[in-house]
DNA sequence: ATCAGCATGTAAGGCGTTACATGATTCA
DNA sequence: TGAATCATGTAACGCCTTACATGCTGAT
């Protein structure tokens, strides 16, 4: 069976790097990482107990009697290994959903109104998320001696790149509507 | 319930512009608009069944005696209000898994070659794409008088500049790692 | 006192993929 | 004759989201 889960590799690869609770992980993934893969705790929870079950993380370090329980788990041997070799793997689908497109598509049964209208909105978006994207490289670019750092400026530069070609197009798109 | 399907609003918005099979269907999804979102027969065929059913669509001069049965959907008036009210809703949302970049946020787990290497395999797979897509503007430019065109057109400039950013980005990332 | 944030987990249900099953037609 | 393409559909299974259920802790 494929039992591929994405889902697994992103924490793994957290887990790498730091012990973290399963609330941990999901606010990692939601400040670091879910411009380009997302996480529900309906995902991670689940993904933990079967990745414990299957000997890639183990739990360490559990509830200090106090209150609520809070489980730190850790990343094993084998856990690395499996991370490593999809990371070695160069076989990578990047599905892309873009509802925005899919309307542009279809925008001359809406008329010419709309679309502008719809990308103007997006664009909106991408001004906002390029903003976040900016104060991001510039904290970075204050660490970046440390080659810890240097794969997350990476991805930030991807989106700053990416969202600018955004912005560009969504000019030309209007001019070609109007 | 949601009963939000997207691929509902493919196939409306499809059948919108001509009557078509459900395999004509998967054929165009391929060819314009996979790019952004995906289809497979396992989606398409029930999505629709269930717009039959509901009135979304219908069954026109269906299979002519001979061979295979063939059927021809055609989309009804409730179709064209289901399409036509979804394109007006300005909510969208592009909804993005990039396994390639997830991997680039873990590179430093397998060291900066994997890294490179995965970065070279992603280059060539755009390099390869934006051919095709610079290939389907200039066939495009030479029909943009008919406004049904242009909206197709628009998506593929904004293949266009996206591949480019991400080829931009391609050397500048190879640069930081060696 | 109350609310936001910390913390774990389950349940229902939706959406989609892959593989399978079936068979005709067209072209080399 | 055999392969590719046309053509429709189902079944199994996987993955994920949303909503729910529960309860502590710390700040205002």
């Amino acid at each position: 069976m494929p039992k591929d889960r994405k889902i697994d590799m992103v924490i793994l690869g957290l887990l790498a790097h730091e012990d973290m609770t399963g609330y941990d992980i999901k606010k990692r993934i939601d400040q670091e990482i879910s411009f380009f893969w997302k996480g529900s705790f309906g995902s991670i929870y689940p993904a933990l107990s079967g990745m414990l079950a299957a000997g890639q993380v183990e739990k360490t370090g559990a509830s200090s009697g106090s209150g609520r329980e809070k489980i730190l788990y850790r990343i094993t041997a084998a856990g690395r290994e499996t991370l490593e070799s999809w990371l070695k793997d160069s076989k990578a689908d990047n599905d892309l959903k873009y509802e925005t497109l899919v309307k542009l598509f279809f925008g001359r049964s809406a008329g010419k109104e709309v679309t502008i209208r719809n990308i103007e909105i997006f664009e909106k978006q991408v001004e906002k998320d390029l903003a976040a994207l900016q104060f991001f490289r510039k904290n970075l670019e204050q660490v970046l001696q440390e080659e810890d750092h240097l794969y997350y400026y990476l991805t930030v530069l991807f989106g700053i790149e990416t969202y600018e070609a955004y912005l560009k197009w969504c000019v030309k798109a209007k001019k070609l509507l109007m």
